[in-house]
DNA sequence: CGAGCCATAATTATCGATAACAACCGAGCC
DNA sequence: GGCTCGGTTGTTATCGATAATTATGGCTCG
């Protein structure tokens, strides 16, 4: 009970051939005699034996492994995680899962110190990137990846100087869309919360397809009613308030997120204000929540399903020397009650 | 740019010691003189040279790691994983990474291969299991990890016979102060929604508590108040339909989870009862969703942040051969709308 | 002045597999 | 009969680190 575990050599004695041998054997190479694979196969499981992985990635210089660094926006220990995150994390866990990669997942939360981050490099054949907390800093450990050629996807949006491939969300027409939807529904005033000074590249180019969709309207973009929030639904709440305050009308809303949306929501219907008769509002990333909402939250879908999917599948081709282009998932409207669309009770 | 990645040999050399001294130096041991420490360190940061945990994993036999492995209930691969898990799995990621361990996440679908469940033991110092698929193979797996003593950790309920440790969560006392809550409140026909036949122990102690309440309070538990129904919102749905055709009358409910909870709510609305104002509902988990339905659901939390903790926690003191003790952790209501014990708006 | 000791560093063995290369053996061929 | 050849298997080198062992040089101290 106690003993050590089996290596290749206890089995080796036992089937009374060589340890190559076994090793040939347990990887159905085409080189060892049938009968004798199955007799080390049966000793193998029969010991209960497992092939030290340690072992055979130093050996081979593969680890069957890619890496899932989360990068958390803000450093806020406490706070859950975004939602959005959590879906692509489990979409990921599944297509690594497979495709029988092992995941090996962690916080990129102490990334000042420029050691740890490459730690993932011997022990991953690959990395994926999921978010990013300083862009700018973000960017540079990509290009420091890059010059040592390791492997790895990004996900988010790709902007002009930023290496590496990317899989993204088609932020810019998902957002015109959800614009256009809502001018079709007969809003004019339509407002835009999400912070687009800051180092976030996915608010800002939602901004410009809102801002897109509004032109081609012929209306033109009223800087009043852009308010700046992070992804957060306090932040949402706040937003919302201050925009009443400044006193511009508007009679929807585009959040930038979800959350942002649904503060957005509780700070209207608090202020008497009705969903959607009074005022539409349309979200960004259809979190599970969103379709629970009262009234549920119209809002652009990112497929987190879709997007785990093309980053794992092309991580793999990119460690396999393939050429693979950077894509942007396209961005499908879920139409649900708060922007006047459909009946309220639907999700 | 394409050279190879730098060894401890390739430090050694420029820094003109041996590579003994560079591994002894990197890993700050006693007996490198201070000044050669900081020259290997220095040409081992120039150089940006990463340990091989292959090769140190393989020569210390410790891997830094803990594995995850999550059992969905239900083998549908298309469905999202159940938003409680998901809860669960977050916290485990950043106790581990809080505690820099690495976690390799995996599904554990395939699991009636009996080889690859121990493919971990060779990638990992220990595990943490998330649900099991059929109970009673579930509990040969643990008990074969038994006797290798390997290092795990289970979440879930503790079951007589059941090997190791386990960290859960207090299901019948959760259950018994919802149930006593609903009776606080005035409710003396309260329906149980979830399957207790089938082999789901958590879902029985729920049940559990919810008649020890009743009985506490004079009150006859009535099978026809309890529907069967497995963890998703349908589930609840089609439940709740049928109680109602069932005839039997109910002014409370409580669910067996949160999706339970909400499919009930769902189908009530739709038929036009009120809630809370006909019958109060309550759920089990506290999932994000739930603080967002309409009404916000009141319901009994699973303090997942600690849970990852207590898990992550105990499961490292087992690796270090403490002795470790089994542990409920308490569940805490959560009065918001749907049970009617708190205004409508609140989340 | 040589034994003993401390601080430091170099050598060597080791972890457990896979890869490359060499060896064996019976069959077929000239 | 000797020789090549394909099918199998055994031998040896190797991956890149850490652990154990040994060596060195300066100092203390009897």
């Amino acid at each position: 009970m106690k003993e050590r575990k089996p290596t290749s050599f206890d089995i080796a004695y036992r089937a009374g051939v060589s340890q190559a041998t076994v090793s040939r054997a347990l990887s159905d190479s085409p080189l060892v005699n049938e009968e004798t694979r199955r007799r080390v196969k049966d000793i193998a499981r029969e010991l209960n034996y497992k092939v030290d992985k340690n072992a055979r990635n130093l050996r081979s210089q593969k680890t069957k492994t890619i890496a899932l660094l989360l990068n958390e926006d803000h450093g806020t220990g406490d706070s859950l995680i975004n939602p959005f995150f959590l879906s692509m994390v489990a979409s990921i866990i599944r297509a690594s899962a497979n495709r029988n990669y092992d995941l090996l997942v962690s916080f990129q939360q102490f990334s000042d110190d420029w050691h740890a981050d490459y730690e993932d490099a011997n022990r991953a054949d690959g990395i994926i990137f999921l978010g990013y907390g300083d862009y700018t800093t973000y960017v540079k450990k990509l290009t420091h990846l890059d010059e040592q050629d390791a492997h790895y996807i990004t996900w988010g949006p790709v902007l002009p100087g930023q290496p590496g491939v990317s899989i993204g969300c088609d932020n810019f027409n998902g957002a015109r869309k959800a614009v256009e939807h809502l001018l079709t529904l007969g809003h004019k005033r339509i407002a835009f919360v999400g912070g687009i000074s800051d180092g976030s590249p996915e608010f800002k180019r939602r901004y410009e397809g809102y801002s897109e969709a509004l032109r081609a309207a012929g209306i033109e973009v009223d800087p009043a009613l852009q308010m700046d929030a992070e992804t957060s639904e306090d932040a949402g709440y706040q937003a919302a308030l201050v925009l009443r305050e400044r006193g511009a009308a508007f009679d929807a809303v585009l959040g930038a997120s979800d959350l942002i949306a649904i503060g957005v929501m509780k700070a209207l219907e608090e202020a008497g204000v009705h969903i959607p008769n009074d005022v539409a509002v349309m979200g960004f990333d259809d979190i599970p929540i969103s379709a629970y909402t009262y009234p549920p939250l119209s809002t652009v879908q990112q497929n987190t399903r879709q997007a785990g999917e093309l980053l794992v599948e092309n991580l793999l081709k990119l460690m396999e020397g393939e050429k693979v282009e950077s894509f942007l998932i396209p961005a499908d409207l879920v139409i649900r009650g708060s922007c006047g669309g459909r009946p309220l009770s639907q999700h």
